[in-house]
DNA sequence: CGACTGACGCCGA
DNA sequence: CTCGGCGCCAGTC
């Protein structure tokens, strides 16, 4: 299985409501370290694959796209009719940051 | 082959 | 607070 495959694995894990960053999601799929591959890996993944893209952001909380592009602006939309509070391109990170149950994670994933 | 490029992240100035 | 520098690595040229 190649990198941006694990990568778009645990991107689908990410539940409605809740956003992750590019660092914790490569963590998560056993590629410490390297949050840009994470933001590689999404802008090559398919659009078939419904990836829930826009649930990723900067550790910071901060949405990752140019302010006022028309990604950044889907991107908003999209996680405030899922219920997460975006002021700007700003999100609470302790509020609406994904902390995955380590059970869940094992039974999702078969790395 | 090397050089450049990202939807990044962290640390120091 | 903003920058700048560096590590990161799979593609692309």
């Amino acid at each position: 299985m190649g990198n941006f495959e694990k990568i778009w694995r645990v991107v689908t894990l990410v539940p409605s409501g809740c956003v992750a960053s590019y660092g914790q999601i490569a963590d998560l799929a056993g590629l410490p370290g390297r949050a840009r591959l994470t933001s590689k890996a999404l802008g090559k993944a398919p659009e078939s694959l419904g990836l829930p893209w826009y649930r990723i952001v900067r550790s910071t909380g901060q949405i990752a796209f140019p302010a006022g592009s028309e990604l950044a602006q889907t991107q908003r939309v999209r996680l405030i009719a899922e219920g997460v509070h975006v002021n700007g391109r700003q999100i609470c990170m302790q509020r609406f940051g994904w902390k995955p149950e380590i059970s869940t994670l094992l039974y999702e994933l078969e790395f």
